[in-house]
DNA sequence: GGTCTGACCGGCG
DNA sequence: ACGCCGGCCAGAC
């Protein structure tokens, strides 16, 4: 903690891969556990980086509306939803289906 | 070295 | 109920 090599993007990254399968978790509930609070912004911004640079479950990760805001930025635009049927997860016009069912929360589970 | 944007969230009018 | 605004951090121009 007291290094400064830890960084943020990587507390992200630790936590979208530890997203079960058929899971899906929010950009504020992620950014809640890692402490910044106010700063979902940024968890989106290294998804980014992430899907780019990293191997990250990214189509998991969906904003608190449950709408796939981010599937724009993945290969193909049906690749997210796609991904998440696939895993068990209803998904209907970008919007998660039973959001709250599928929600999976890091502070919750993992605390 | 300053400025802007960005896959968000929560509060207020 | 809907729309707008501010806030946080980090990277890119």
């Amino acid at each position: 903690m007291k290094n400064k090599t830890y960084s943020f993007f990587d507390d992200v990254y630790e936590v979208v891969k530890l997203i079960p399968c058929g899971r899906v978790s929010s950009y504020g509930a992620i950014a809640r556990y890692l402490g910044t609070g106010l700063s979902a912004r940024m968890v989106g911004w290294a998804m980014n980086a992430a899907h780019t640079h990293k191997k990250i479950p990214a189509h998991r990760v969906v904003n608190r509306n449950g709408l796939l805001t981010g599937k724009h930025h993945f290969e193909t635009p049906s690749a997210m939803k796609n991904r998440l049927e696939k895993e068990g997860i209803r998904v209907k016009k970008d919007q998660v289906q039973d959001f709250k069912n599928v929600f999976w929360d890091p502070a919750l589970e993992l605390s």
